[in-house]
DNA sequence: TTTATTAGTTGATCTGCATCATTTCTTTTC
DNA sequence: GAAAAGAAATGATGCAGATCAACTAATAAA
């Protein structure tokens, strides 16, 4: 794949303001460009493995990221997407563990990793940071119950809309052009909690109800209103 | 119910290690002790509604709680339970939200509060304060990501035992001794993601094979280890 | 292009758990 | 202590969704 050119500060990234170093004094962010890396990871590639050692903070600097987590019986669910500027990593960072989550690349993309010791430094030095991160923390964990519960009680097939429904927001490019989502059923099924077979299933049913088109593994959302509607049936 | 004695500072208070404010300096306290109100709830009771506003942060002295969120069809899961020193509400109000969870009496229970503003006053004022927040929450988050995998993919009768560590571990008293843990099948049933009818037929299994003794909605755990073998079987 | 491989679709079947219904046991309450 | 109310136990039934299997379409490799 082709190199990517990632700028040297965080301040000259695009992604800068949505991010969570947007927060950040110019000072501190000094430190992390003399520190962050950056590599470059292809389409179904590994970004970090459930069980290893959090080395840093990543950044994804391009591309769509999904982290999971895989049952000892080698089912998969997937936990978040992420995309242009989110954090992966945080939370195990924070733990001082080992990672409790994969992540895998969903698109080709570029992701940035802050060292560990240089996360702690900005975490100590910038109350600024701490507290966005208290704040990424809290939806997170709000996202988290959420799903609890419609993973508990919720039908398949609203739980599916809601996963065309994430999927939606992390591919959504920041111009309104159409655009369609590649993923496999496989990864619709681990984001819904269900197996490909029933994805696949009620797939072909959305599409029969003109709520999206499908080519092959791609998926296009044809009606953000209608799925959000059926999404929330029970809600 | 009788009339709490609760200590004015919360440095008096037995709780104060495990506690959250375990972490503050002595000047921060005299101004929670300030402002801090307590009350009592009995068994069943709502401490605070799911939808209402978050008026401040929680502290338990005494009694356990559930935190639970209910589904518009009216069925309830139960987040996490709380024991003495746990606070609740946290979230909410680090969000400038309403309450996205309530908050009931699982025993009597009494309950401290300290007011929003207070709560914001720490948090801007003390890092040490707002660094054990960042670590509670990074635990809960961990928690809730666990909770999600299993009940997407774990069968109930894993998902049960586990329920019952979890409410053994709430239950269990400083010292040594034996404890019975008074729930209803159907908190059990909200607990563990299910209907009380299957939770009852499977707490009766669990009873036949000498795992919990029950009396009424009494319930003794027999084997802590068993029942961890039972609910890691996939893990 | 042709072939090989992987991913998606669709059908048939099976089962875990929800739902509904009834009875029995506990708690309250009077 | 009897009556009423509530919670638990248990049986019968139905169905959503998992699993297994066979086939077809899409993508990658040769």
């Amino acid at each position: 794949m082709v190199a990517p050119s990632v700028p040297l500060t965080c301040e000259a990234c695009p992604n800068f303001e949505r991010s969570l170093l947007g927060a950040c004094q110019h000072a501190e962010l000094s430190l992390v460009a003399g520190g962050k890396l950056h590599q470059a990871y292809s389409k179904g590639q590994v970004i970090f493995q459930q069980g290893s050692r959090a080395v840093g903070l990543y950044c994804v600097y391009q591309g769509k990221v999904k982290i999971s987590k895989l049952s000892a019986d080698g089912k998969e669910q997937i936990i978040r997407l992420a995309r242009e500027g989110d954090v992966l990593c945080y939370r195990s960072l924070m733990m001082g563990q080992v990672c409790t989550t994969a992540a895998t690349a969903l698109t080709d993309c570029v992701v940035c990793l802050i060292p560990r010791p240089d996360f702690f430094s900005l975490l100590e030095q910038n109350s600024q940071f701490s507290n966005s991160l208290l704040r990424l923390m809290a939806r997170n964990l709000g996202e988290a119950e959420e799903r609890l519960l419609h993973t508990a009680y919720k039908p398949v097939r609203e739980r599916l809309a809601e996963a065309l429904l994430l999927l939606y927001q992390a591919f959504q490019p920041d111009t309104d052009t159409p655009f369609s989502i590649p993923v496999s059923r496989e990864d619709l099924a681990a984001l819904t909690g269900t197996t490909k077979e029933t994805a696949s299933r009620l797939l072909s049913e959305f599409r029969d109800e003109g709520l999206v088109a499908t080519q092959g593994s791609r998926i296009t959302v044809l009606s953000q209103p209608r799925l959000n509607q059926l999404a929330s049936m029970y809600n």
